[in-house]
DNA sequence: CCAATCATCCGAAACGTTTCGGATTTTTTC
DNA sequence: GAAAAAATCCGAAACGTTTCGGATGATTGG
């Protein structure tokens, strides 16, 4: 509860040399900067981060813009593996994070730039917000620095993060094809995530390149949960039984695959190989172990901090990062 | 960027009716308060909540302080089901969320009490701290309303939510002497966790009510982690070859201990049977599915928001809330 | 020894709110 | 029609910092 004034009364200074010397400006003696902080440490003096926000018009903030953040998404531990990389970013600056969500009631009423307006937060971290989000505009354009997470987009403050999702699908395609499948189906996102248009495209491209068809038939939307997985499975395999590899834009959604096969007498990789994407903590336990690419989930928060406050601290431009990802081959693929 | 004072200058009316009005208060007339919010919407204000909170000296932020926030401890959604149970309640309300983490090279410098005595949070939620932690006293004795999470401790400005691990462990205890198992052993956490200690006791009188044994060196300690219950469960059997049920007191133990003894050569649950405690996502992927006790972690963190902002608002007394927990009853346990 | 330089300090304004106490005008009451 | 009550408004202080623009006294250079 001291106050800088109280320091200064106990002390015989004035206010702003107290200031001046907890901020350890140049101007004030070293005797009665010593004098000052033993003052300051007596009254268990701790600065008023509002009050110093007020003046210096920067909070200090950041606010981590969650969308994905409803109770089933703990499923994936995606949104906490890149809470934790932003977090520890972050706490190695003078950064606080403050978590905004967007599930809530409040969503409807407040856009998320208001949010970051009355929150005074000087910059914002947005993840796994869908491409049909009618603020997305906004928030790119506007005047808050933010960064987005798997979103390719850049504006005049606001930069991405994100893995190459085109090469990670073209590398699975490269695989599947290596492994001499030639009759191949793709359960997919739904269209609103960019990640969903890239994988496509990217798996796509590498099957055409090795004279292999991926017909419109072949090719089943879901919309990332297990659920769908499961319904996109049965749907592919009734349609078209002589698949004989299926590859999944999401690992919740290969391992409800997976489930819904195994239940109608397929065997994996045997009879059908799965591919995943992401290496949830689940396709390492689930059986038979999932191949998926795996994305440095930690990195693409680490980096969006990175960038953000770089942003903040330096004025630095905002820009994209592209963090690595790796095909892992476990036993849900085999050759033909 | 637009102030109450520029509303005030544009609606030709003085700076404290433009905050009252926008406050609801009854003293300004409803022209003017119609005015009043017009001009406000044509200016695009939104309320500064810094110079808000600096007056009024309240923040509406609750600090969430989750230790458990390291990269590995991620495998369990424990922390993350919490946070979003926290967090679903703190949307309801005015309080926004700031996050703390103490892994980070800040936590020795600055205790707890002094990261929030800076941000100015109002209360703070604290989760996943040890019990020698050093600060752990300091907050429950402290001025900052705080709830703990699975520490059973009740302090002036202090409460906690938790579960009742004695009761769990007691099920637990009934169940596997039910099944006809005598020859039981028990994986624990370490000592630095109160639920480790509940844990314990609650087996150990279950059982013993019922005549059964658990001698001290069928109970090993482990840290939580799956490799800790690999190597506990390694040691166990080897001491005791006897042994047909082992209690873990974490899923992730559990499912250590279920690697290590298949890879010895044990079936589960038909030579071994295994009971973890939690429930985490993974308890029900795992083959065999793990026979487990189920907390209702969402609402451990969605009651830790409601008690505590219970007590900023209405000055509610500190107090406890316990969540309810069940026998989940999957695959890794069996008849003798 | 005088002016210039330097080291050290301070007063006061500013940041954007809320709110206390009172002022002014209008309405009611008898 | 005057006093009392009600309705409506406002000035100014306060919250705890930072910082601009000087002020004061000591030191230096010639």
């Amino acid at each position: 509860m001291a106050t800088i004034k109280d320091i200064a009364k106990k002390a015989g200074v004035s206010i702003t040399t107290v200031s001046r010397a907890l901020n350890g400006y140049s101007d004030v003696n070293e005797d009665t900067r010593k004098k000052i902080v033993e003052t300051a440490k007596l009254l268990n003096y701790s600065p008023n981060t509002i009050a110093r926000s007020l003046v210096m018009k920067k909070s200090k903030t950041i606010g981590l813009l969650v969308s994905g953040f409803i109770r089933e998404n703990a499923k994936d531990n995606f949104t906490i593996e890149v809470m934790t990389g932003v977090n520890d970013y972050a706490s190695q600056t003078a950064y606080d994070i403050v978590l905004f969500t967007t599930n809530s009631s409040k969503q409807r009423e407040k856009t998320y730039t208001q949010l970051c307006k009355e929150r005074k937060v000087d910059g914002v971290i947005i993840q796994g917000i869908r491409t049909d989000d009618p603020y997305l505009e906004e928030v790119i354009e506007g005047e808050i620095p933010c960064v987005l997470v798997d979103i390719p987009k850049i504006g005049r403050h606001a930069g991405f993060v994100s893995t190459d999702n085109y090469a990670g699908a073209w590398e699975v395609g490269d695989y599947l094809a290596g492994l001499g499948h030639t009759s191949i189906g793709m359960i997919n996102g739904h269209e609103f995530a960019f990640v969903s248009q890239e994988r496509l495209k990217g798996f796509k491209d590498s099957l055409s390149k090795k004279q292999i068809e991926l017909p419109e038939d072949r090719i089943i939307s879901g919309d990332f949960t297990e659920e769908s997985g499961r319904n996109a499975a049965l749907k592919l395999i009734e349609s078209n039984p002589s698949v004989t590899a299926i590859f999944c834009a999401s690992d919740l959604m290969a391992i409800g695959a997976m489930t819904a096969l195994k239940s109608k007498g397929f065997r994996i990789p045997e009879d059908i190989s799965i591919v995943g994407y992401d290496n949830i903590l689940l396709s390492r336990y689930v059986q038979p172990g999932l191949t998926t690419i795996s994305q440095d989930t930690y990195g693409l928060g680490y980096e969006a901090a990175k960038l953000l406050i770089d942003m903040l601290d330096h004025e630095g431009e905002p820009r994209k990062t592209i963090v690595k990802h790796e095909l892992m081959e476990r036993d849900s693929s085999a050759k033909l």
